[in-house]
DNA sequence: TAATACAGAACGATTGTTCTGCTTGTAAAG
DNA sequence: CTTTACAAGCAGAACAATCGTTCTGTATTA
């Protein structure tokens, strides 16, 4: 069944794809097998949990062949770490601009951190890797200082257009840091909240609750300097 | 260490109709042997992750053949099940009365639900069950109600001794379910927060967020009523 | 032609479950 | 108070299924 799925799909590349002048067939080719199995990999994260998405799902998943899946990624937590990569990467860059956070409204923000964190399969699947890797150390040692530049970046970013009321930019990143770790939660919280409304109810009531500790900082000349 | 452990045990599980105090010695290493296995579960939940939880590090933990352990539990779902009640009733009900709410300091309270949902191995185990039966809908669907009941008692309890400025009983319920779903987090975002000092700060900083909405209730008649 | 990109079989290890024996406490029969 | 029958409690082998990795073979292309 993989086999002639596989070679339709060969056929069809080669007659779509043509030489572009970046890259030849052959690495074209090769990219698109990776990313398809880095969208694989995000999907069943997502669906199946990390205990439960394995080399055979996974593959299954991106309709790439064993041995192609090996070539490009020897070991399964090689895998893991390109996906945690094209993960944070699309997290904090998203394509879309109305994705973007507001810069003035603060519960429209907490509402785009939300749905970033645990309304989209990216979100998620990043949930299931973190958890994982509190026991699996060396996935730990792998992605903690990726997760902590990440955690950072934001911050800055959110430190740039919001400012405390007593000027402590550290209280920001708390408050933002606080904001995060409860969106986190979320994911553990929401399975066993049986009503959806509570939950957003529940985003608007945190958005009262830190408030008052954000102000939008006053913006000197163009606005969307920050690409975030 | 065992022996209240044991009559505990058999006072929840299923329907034991002798007299208290009269066990059979074989019962009474039946009832060791589940609860050494629901131990080991818990240990092991902790240590490796729901993920790498398998049977014979189970058994293998707990200093038990694996005839032993599939007689008392036939499939490790029923094992899972059976270690999420044990969780659940303690840690709502703590041995230790220092370990009981303060009912009056906020912060402290904060603290004391920090410490049991990620201070212990308790918490951090049933934190891995829960994101285990985010996409385990078969777990999901036998816990879901003991989760939720779970909630609601507390939350009663914590309605029992704090309310809301403004009356709104609804509201405190929300806040705590707020910092339930804040200290969930912190498990995910511990490992990758270097400082653990900050973690702390983060508690702190967050109790200072929701105490405005929060007021000790006024206490008529006993003050420990609530066993909680 | 040499290297790249794959296909897929084979590998041992480990998963959870099922099954067959054996020991032993316990309650009924004598 | 024995004796006996029987099921509860347990030990461990056997099971197919699946895990991640390694390996050999085959196109394709630069």
């Amino acid at each position: 069944m993989s086999a002639s799925a596989h070679l339709q799909k060969a056929a069809t590349n080669q007659t779509i794809l043509k030489p572009a002048g970046t890259g030849g067939v052959r690495q074209r080719q090769s990219l698109e097998a990776r990313h398809n199995l880095i969208q694989a990999t995000i999907f069943c994260l997502d669906k199946f949990g990390y205990a439960d998405t394995s080399i055979a799902r996974i593959q299954d998943q991106a309709n790439v062949s064993r041995g192609a899946l090996t070539h490009h990624f020897p070991s399964k937590e090689e895998l893991v770490i390109a996906t945690i990569d094209s993960l944070l990467e699309k997290l904090l860059r998203p394509s879309l601009p109305s994705k973007k956070l507001s810069q003035t409204d603060i519960v429209a923000d907490l509402r785009w951190l939300a749905r970033n964190m645990t309304g989209t399969a990216r979100g998620r699947a990043l949930s299931e890797v973190l958890m994982a890797s509190r026991t699996d150390k060396k996935l730990s040692a792998r992605i903690s200082t990726r997760l902590t530049d990440w955690n950072t970046k934001l911050d800055e970013a959110v430190v740039g257009f919001y400012a405390s009321p007593n000027g402590d930019d550290d209280d920001v990143r708390q408050i933002w840091m606080i904001a995060r770790t409860f969106m986190r939660g979320l994911i553990l919280q929401q399975p066993f909240t049986p009503d959806p409304a509570q939950i957003e109810q529940a985003i608007n009531r945190f958005g009262t609750l830190i408030a008052p500790y954000l102000e939008t900082r006053k913006r000197d000349g163009v606005d969307d300097a920050k690409p975030l």
